[in-house]
DNA sequence: GTCTATACGTGGATAGAC
DNA sequence: GTCTATCCACGTATAGAC
């Protein structure tokens, strides 16, 4: 028997999803856990909660596990071109979420009591995806001209430009194209191992 | 004397900055424009038609100007890096702009009835980045490894990016120092003119 | 045309029966 | 603990006096 916390967490995700952050009201929620509305403050203290405990866990887990294939034995652009390539998948595979997590990355900066965990999420993500890059460079003996942290920073940012771009004009083809793009240009500042 | 209709849309961007998109109601928008809340549907038929307003007027324009200053008279990375600077000046003047910009995208996409703007905005957008850059590229006789159409869909992409970041963790070191390696990878693809 | 007062719906939260 | 019914604040829109 599931906990009834989680059951409206998990409804309230589904409701942000199809109907967005700003549609997400208790109502909806509850309706969408087939629970009476009176259930939910009995499980939340109060929206707020709810919201929290959402923003606390780990959101862009799906996008992040992409990072985790870097393969020392590849070339540093088959290895980001498989990267991107994952991330991609997912992104296409649930472009719903996409907007959602720009949904809530908004109302959190609107909110005083939110406003840090936007933050907070960044380095998280950011900190996941040097140690994935420093493991490859050291791994395979690769060179960048650019720190190490701040190939973390353009990659994060190229892939989020592309996503909330391709979410605007919805062209799967300038999508393709940007990322292999992109995956060219940052793959130009790796100099592989002098295979002396 | 102003309309009263600009006035009741100059004071609706006023709130949008200051507390957001979802709480710009009416009443805010009157109380910040000094006006009753009556006046507002004698001048509106409805609060949508006031935002279809907003939303069909040029909203990224003051972003858009950065590019009209590139010189052929110059390489490719002094261009580059003039309008990238001229472009971040605007967002630090402004940041709670950037963030009204992507509520708004998201607000236009969860409506049905708005969910094509952000589409063509990005078309407007895109065709003014490649005219200046195709321009600039003829002038200037310099060449580029990928299509001047994908370094446009870079460009707009990679700036979007590196903002926002920028807005969630708000190191202006960090976004200073993905500028210049942003700047220089696209560089990197710009080969000039063999002046013989 | 302009404002005041108000209607109507919705959303968060609670009261009180069981 | 669980649900129903309800309260209260707020947001959009309108009615009606002037």
């Amino acid at each position: 028997m599931v906990d009834r916390r989680e059951l409206l967490v998990s409804a309230a995700l589904q409701v942000m999803r199809r109907e967005g952050v700003a549609a997400t009201t208790t109502r909806a929620i509850c309706t969408q856990a087939d629970m009476p509305l009176g259930a939910f403050h009995y499980c939340f203290h109060s929206k707020a909660e709810l919201f929290r405990l959402i923003l606390d866990s780990d959101l862009q887990e799906s996008l992040e596990n992409a990072w985790s294939a870097l393969d020392p034995a590849l070339t540093a652009e088959e290895n980001l071109s498989a990267v991107v390539a994952t991330y991609w998948t997912a992104v296409q595979a649930d472009p719903q979420w996409c907007l959602v997590l720009s949904e809530l990355t908004a109302h959190c900066l609107r909110d005083p009591e939110l406003a840090a965990l936007p933050a907070r999420d960044y380095a998280r993500y950011h900190t996941q995806v040097i140690a994935q890059l420093e493991r490859f460079l050291a791994d395979s003996g690769s060179r960048c001209s650019v720190e190490a942290d701040t190939l973390a920073d353009i990659l994060i940012a190229g892939l989020a430009g592309i996503t909330s771009s391709w979410l605007a004009h919805r062209r799967d083809d300038i999508a393709r194209t940007s990322l292999d793009a992109f995956v060219e240009m940052v793959a130009a500042t790796i100099t592989p191992a002098a295979s002396s």
